[in-house]
DNA sequence: GTCTATAGCTGGATAGAC
DNA sequence: GTCTATCCAGCTATAGAC
């Protein structure tokens, strides 16, 4: 356990808290082990935050927070789809280190029952979703994509894939598995037919409308 | 609670098993919760599975195994993208009823602390993975999308965000949320492009192989 | 195979000293 | 604000009656 001992005890809980999602799991976490991790006695997280799930939900927010802006520049740099799939691959990649979307996903299956965590965790959620969303839009606008898709929905499933990726490679022993390539494949194709050309792309509009008139 | 009194006792707890994990998530599942909803005194679990581990273990992988069977016929019968689009809408929406991929989300979210649970949980998840990539195979046979893209990683990462998805809209108080729906956009997308005929085709691998010799 | 009983532990939450 | 002490509910796992 990692034992922090700097900052006043209420940042060290809201550490300790991430902390101990991510060594032991949504299953693994206490009032108990999370003040352990943080050098603190039980009692004080009644008293800076009433409760364990409100600890969760603050200090969910506060460590996505971070880790967003650490990465907002990478994603504002990005001018490509291809070059987003760069920046998604290196970001998954960090992420199975220092795991914050892990976190997410183990507080999202502790979500599923219960209203507190709930709302901490897709406020934090959020965040990611917001910042796929403007890169995606800034990199899309104008072209097929954005007339074909529901972009804050795309933004949402993109988050989604991601943190279902995150639970489906870490419940494996192997070592690197090829989940994430796949869908960069994808994304990837997804580039080759933007830069089609304006031909292709009146082609494909024609495709589309037929096939949603087939409804 | 469902409290289930036919079948035998191992049956129940299996059962039960997956039910508690239904209505109160990984973090609320114990012997105590999983014996009392079969019906059954809490020892029972240790004589039968020698450990709750090792009956979540056994129960993801029975109550998937019916799950996909029930599926089985339905994707059989898919012959194009679009339609696949169609079965993969109302798997979600038969899933947010009935909740195996809800369950199976949670599971995996124990799976990333606990070894035995691991096992289990991506045994029973291969069952849908490698349900969805066999019909994966047989709809992009001889296309565009089987030379480019990595069949058996492509299908995993779908089944990666169908679990995602679960999550997320799981964690939502409102009603239908569109997550689904993009990618669906997406997959009639790529249909559309499948469909685009040889020239287009031909256009698409010469962009590819420029996009890749770019590396 | 199924039950009760139990030992020994971990848990949430509060009271109250400092 | 931080600590100790405490209550009691809930938990795992085993022993042993039937």
């Amino acid at each position: 356990m990692s034992a922090a001992t700097e900052g006043t005890t209420k940042d060290r809980l809201r550490e300790a808290a991430i902390a101990t999602v991510r060594e032991r799991g949504i299953a693994g976490v206490s009032a108990r082990t999370v003040a352990a991790n943080a050098g603190a006695n039980q009692a004080s997280i009644y008293y800076h935050f009433g409760s364990l799930d409100a600890l969760l939900s603050d200090a969910a927010q506060a460590a996505t927070a971070g880790r967003v802006a650490a990465h907002r520049d990478r994603l504002a740099a990005v001018a490509s789809v291809s070059e987003l799939v760069e920046v998604a691959r290196s970001l998954h990649a960090e992420e199975r280190e220092l795991g914050n979307v892990t976190v997410l996903a183990q507080m999202l299956a502790g979500a599923q029952h219960d209203r507190v965590l709930a709302e901490g965790t897709t406020a934090a959620l959020q965040l990611w979703i917001d910042e796929v969303e403007a890169t995606l839009q800034r990199l899309l606008a104008g072209s097929l994509l954005e007339e074909l898709v529901d972009l804050p929905a795309l933004a949402r499933g993109v988050s989604a894939a991601f943190v279902g990726v995150e639970l489906l490679d870490g419940a494996e022993d192997d070592g690197e598995l090829p989940t994430l390539d796949a869908l960069t494949q994808l994304a990837g194709l997804v580039q080759v037919v933007l830069d089609l050309g304006p031909v292709a792309g009146a082609a494909i509009r024609r495709h589309v409308k037929r096939s949603t008139r087939d409804r």
